[in-house]
DNA sequence: ACAAAAAGTTGATTTAAAACAATGTTAGAT
DNA sequence: ATCTAACATTGTTTTAAATCAACTTTTTGT
């Protein structure tokens, strides 16, 4: 982790939503203090049970958000890249994240103090309005996980999980950024099933896997198991 | 399903959360058109995939929500008591319930028309705080029931189960309201096992069993079995 | 009061997926 | 350039929990 240095909002190449806020007020151009922050792979953005101290913003790279459970079994929830924000979910209920986040590869993050966007959305409307929409999103995705790390079987959850990163990627081929074993904590599988079923669906002609490329080849097949196993 | 009556908020028995904001505006008080309706056991409040039309206050009786998965597998996120809204999840992310709620008991519900509350948490700060501070709490609950039902065996689900029915009882023995089925609807758990944790828990003297009534008998150790399986 | 349906119980069987074990491959550190 | 640790792969075994099947008890509607 390297503290690049204090930014000011007016001078940043990658401006948020926060920034479209506070750029209408001065006194919040001038109270706002954020620094952008670059994290090396495999470091800890933020760590389940700690305090939340900033608003963090992806301003590059990719990450893994996590939920650390019993046994040292991790389940990732998403995976994070530019635009979006971590620890909103955990602004109002608690003052502690109750999730991980840690790079994937080196991330460029903006961290604004917590007392900032605290006081923002609590006398900002359309800046509560917000994050009301960002959180809803989330919550809605979180209740079909649960369906589908509940009631589906592996094939099923695969299915599902090389979706998932090819609508992150915007595209059907896709560098997988996760290693065997992640991939098998985004979707509750164990790392020897994960190998197993990306050699079937190969077999199956369904994907392609050159290492860490992966090509979706039937879209519609997979869309299919993904519902019925 | 019975609809009692156009009800006005001044002259009602269980004043809400709502209540508390309108009544600061006379305005609020006079659009407001609250409906009190009353539901059967086994009645459908409300619907998953169906829009979202009110908002609902449950006024008295019980009431499950749970998400309908795959196969007719339901899972049961929370038991709804009164005090409780239901659809606050919805109100943001979709025009849909992404949830089913159904009476577990004869349930008395206040209703109130969406678009009401849209305005209110669009002109009204407090309340859209109010929303958030619910919603958060959801959310955190919804986080622990994934890594619950991921990675807790059998017994450590069900005595969570038996945990949260106490604390929702406010007593260590309480009625159980739901049927063997719908407790392991509860903590993802087929019937025939239910019944064998009952058993087995109470031969184990952690619990008593009398048909619906339950009785935790040893609490440390439940939590310890919740805790470690 | 009675039939029918729903709920509850128990034992035997099956199965999906994890765990174990062993080994090959790759990439990063010195 | 080589050593080491992390990552990946494959076959075998185990196991936890669901499913199946058969039966009893309770509740509900007429």
């Amino acid at each position: 982790m390297k503290i690049n240095k204090e930014i000011n909002c007016t001078e940043c190449e990658n401006q948020c939503d926060i920034f479209d806020i506070i750029k209408t007020q001065n006194d919040l151009l001038n109270k706002v203090k954020p620094i952008h922050v670059t994290f090396k792979k495999n470091d800890i953005i933020c760590k389940q049970g700690n305090t939340v101290t900033h608003g963090i913003y992806i301003v590059s790279g990719t990450a893994k958000l996590y939920i650390e459970g019993l046994n040292n079994r991790n389940i990732i929830l998403y995976i994070l890249k530019p635009h979006n924000y971590v620890g909103l979910l955990s602004f109002f209920e608690t003052p502690r994240y109750f999730y991980s986040v840690v790079a994937l590869e080196q991330c460029k993050v903006c961290m604004v103090d917590v007392q900032f966007i605290k006081q923002l959305y609590r006398d900002n409307h359309l800046f509560l309005c917000r994050l009301n929409e960002a959180f809803g999103k989330s919550v809605a995705s979180i209740m079909q996980k649960i369906i589908t790390l509940n009631q589906k079987n592996i094939r099923g959850r695969f299915a599902d999980s090389l979706l998932y990163l090819s609508q992150l990627n915007k595209n059907l081929s896709f560098n997988l950024i996760l290693t065997r074993k992640e991939l098998g904590e985004l979707c509750a599988i164990s790392e020897e099933n994960i190998v197993r079923l990306l050699a079937e669906f190969k077999n199956e002609k369904i994907i392609d896997v050159q290492k860490k490329q992966i090509t979706i080849l039937d879209e519609t097949l997979l869309r299919k198991i993904s519902e019925v196993g």
